[in-house]
DNA sequence: TGAAATGTTGGGGCG
DNA sequence: ACGCCCCAACATTTC
C-alpha cells in the first residue's frame, strides 16, 4: 500500500532531527515531501539580508545532503508561497500539509492567511519547532504577558524541566527504522535557480566570497559546535563570555535561527551550565516580546522616545558601518562584523551605544545594518538588542547607561589582543594607549607607526561631551 | 550585562 | 599629642 503524502513546508527549521514536522508525518506512516519556497518579498519590511542569503543558500545545500540520505529530495519554489504550495497540493495530491511555525510578525499574517486558503481543500498542521515554548502558550498570574525578563525566566524553568523530561529526546532516527518511502519524481528548481547568491556589483561578490569562507553550515557543523562547547568551554562561559579577545562563546546563534539545530537539542547538551542556558532564554523573551508587541521590530517600545532628538549624520553612520570612528574597540567590533558576519556580543553592546549614545543615531540604522551582515540576524533577537542598548525596550537598559569605549576596551580587551586582530594599523601600540589612540604623546604614537588622521581616523565625537549631548536629549523625551 | 559625580572614611604627613 | 589637611579607597547617588 502506497503511504499517503504530506508537504512539509520548511522555513527557518532547516534539520530533519528534533524537528516536529518530519516527526509527526515519520510516525504516522506518512511520505514526507520537504518543500522550500523562496519568497523574499512576503518578509517586508524585513527581507532577508545579504548575509542571511548567503548562510540559508549553504544551509539548504547541507539539509539537501541530510535528506538524500533518508531517500528524501528537497523541492525547491519560488514563491508566492501560496501559489506554489497550491500547485504541490496538485501535482503531489498530498492531502495534508505541514510546517513549523515562523514568529516574524508580517510570516504570521501571511501564514494565517495561507492556512485558511489551503483548509478548504487539505489537512493543515501547524507545529512549533523553533521555541521552547509557542509564546501564545506564556501568560503571567494576571494573565497578561511578562515585560520583565526575570519573573518570564523563572516562569519558564519549571516549564523547560517538565517539558524536557517528557518530550526529550525526539530524534529521527526512532522512526526512519520502518521508513517505506516512495519518493513521487515532482519538478523542483535548482538550489542556484533560487539565486540566493546574486550579487550586485564586483565589491558585492567580493565580500560574498570571503564571507562564504565563514560560513559553516548544516545540522552536523552546528552540533559539533555544540558537542565541541559543552565539552570545553561551557564551564567557562560565565567568566569568558565577555571577552571578546578570547574565545568564550558558543558561536550556535545563526544555527539556531535556521533551526539547523533545535534550542532543546541545545538546552539537553548543555544542560547545568547556567549561564548559558540563560541566554536560550533570553531569545525565547526576544520571540515573545515580537510576539505579543509585533511593532517593536520598527518602532520605540516606549513611546517617549520619539521624542529624542536623533541626527540623521550619513556620515557618521558610514563610519561606523566601516569601523572608522576612531574608538579602537568600536572600530575593531564593526569590523569582525565586515569581515566575517559576527560579532562578539559585548561589542555589539558597546558598538550600539557608540551609535546610539556618542552618535545620537536612531537604533534603527544599527538594527538594519546588523540585519544586513550579520549571519545570525533574527529579527526578534535583533530588535530586542537594539532596543534593550537604546533604552527603549521592555526591561531595557536604562538610557543613561552609557558605555564608555575606553573603559570597556580596558575592561574587557585588557591587552588590546581584540583591537590588534582587527585594527592592525594600532597593533605595534603599547596596551596603555591601545583604547585611546587620540591620548597617546607623539612619540609613542610615531614609534608605533600610527599617524592620526592618515593611517587611523581621529575620533568622530569626544565622547564625554557627545555623553553630556546624549543625556541632554533625553530630557527631551521626558517633555511633551 | 555603567560611569561619573558626590559623599564618607580612615590613615598618614605635618605643623 | 593633637588637630588639620590631603587623598586614596570605598560607598552612595545621580544621570
Amino acid at each position: 500500500m502506497q503511504a499517503n503524502k504530506v508537504l512539509i513546508w520548511l522555513k527557518n527549521d532547516l534539520r530533519v532531527s528534533d524537528n516536529p514536522a518530519f516527526i509527526y508525518a515519520l510516525k504516522n506512516n506518512l511520505t514526507p515531501i520537504p518543500v522550500f519556497i523562496w519568497a523574499p518579498s512576503e518578509e517586508k519590511p524585513w527581507e532577508p539580508g545579504s548575509a542571511t542569503r548567503l548562510w540559508l543558500h549553504n544551509s539548504l545545500k547541507a539539509l539537501q545532503d541530510e535528506l538524500q540520505n533518508l531517500g528524501l529530495d528537497l523541492i525547491y519554489r519560488l514563491g508566492p508561497s501560496q501559489k506554489a504550495l497550491e500547485e504541490l497540493i496538485g501535482e503531489t495530491k498530498a492531502n495534508l500539509v505541514i510546517w513549523n511555525k515562523r514568529y516574524e510578525p508580517a510570516l504570521l499574517e501571511r501564514d494565517k492567511k495561507i492556512e485558511r486558503a489551503l483548509s478548504k481543500q487539505v489537512e493543515v498542521k501547524i507545529f512549533n519547532g523553533s521555541l521552547l515554548f509557542d509564546p501564545e502558550q506564556i501568560k503571567n498570574q494576571q494573565g497578561t504577558p511578562f515585560k520583565v525578563f526575570t519573573p518570564f525566566y523563572k516562569h519558564l524553568l519549571t516549564m523547560v524541566e517538565t517539558e524536557i523530561v517528557q518530550n526529550y529526546p525526539k530524534q529521527i532516527q526512532q522512526f526512519t527504522k520502518n521508513l517505506k518511502l516512495d519518493f513521487p519524481k515532482i519538478k523542483s528548481l535548482n538550489l542556484s535557480q533560487l539565486e540566493l547568491l546574486e550579487p550586485n556589483t564586483a565589491w558585492q561578490k567580493k565580500w560574498q566570497s570571503k564571507m562564504l569562507s565563514y560560513a559553516q553550515c548544516g545540522y552536523g557543523s552546528g552540533f559539533d559546535l555544540l558537542k565541541n562547547f559543552t565539552k570545553k568551554s561551557a564551564g567557562e562561559y560565565k567568566e569568558l563570555r565577555d571577552r571578546p579577545d578570547l574565545v568564550g562563546t558558543s558561536r550556535l546563534a545563526s544555527h539556531l535561527h535556521f533551526g539547523e539545530i533545535s534550542p532543546f537539542q541545545i538546552w539537553k547538551t548543555a544542560q547545568g551550565h547556567e549561564a548559558f542556558t540563560r541566554q536560550l532564554i533570553w531569545r525565547e523573551f526576544a520571540h515573545y516580546i515580537m510576539f505579543h508587541f509585533p511593532d517593536s521590530t520598527v518602532n520605540n517600545l516606549k513611546p517617549e522616545f520619539d521624542n529624542f532628538p536623533w541626527k540623521a549624520n550619513k556620515k557618521f553612520l558610514e563610519a561606523w558601518k566601516l569601523g572608522q570612528t576612531g574608538y579602537p574597540i568600536v572600530d575593531a567590533g564593526m569590523r569582525e562584523l565586515w569581515e566575517t558576519g559576527w560579532m562578539h556580543n559585548r561589542t555589539r553592546m558597546i558598538v550600539g551605544s557608540f551609535l546610539i549614545k556618542d552618535l545620537l543615531i536612531h537604533w534603527q540604522e544599527g538594527a538594519k545594518w546588523f540585519w544586513d551582515t550579520l549571519f545570525d540576524a533574527d529579527l526578534a533577537n535583533n530588535s530586542m538588542g537594539w532596543q534593550w542598548v537604546a533604552g527603549s525596550g521592555v526591561d531595557a537598559s536604562p538610557f543613561f547607561r552609557i558605555f564608555n569605549p575606553m573603559l570597556q576596551g580596558a575592561k574587557f580587551d585588557p591587552h588590546g589582543a581584540y583591537v590588534r586582530k582587527w585594527c592592525p594599523e594600532l597593533a605595534k601600540l603599547p596596551d596603555e594607549w591601545i583604547h585611546q589612540p587620540f591620548d597617546a604623546p607623539p612619540l609613542i604614537l610615531q614609534s608605533a607607526g600610527v599617524k592620526l588622521g592618515d593611517n587611523y581616523p581621529f575620533p568622530l565625537v569626544n565622547h564625554d561631551s557627545a555623553r553630556q549631548e546624549a543625556l541632554a536629549g533625553l530630557q527631551l523625551t521626558k517633555k511633551s
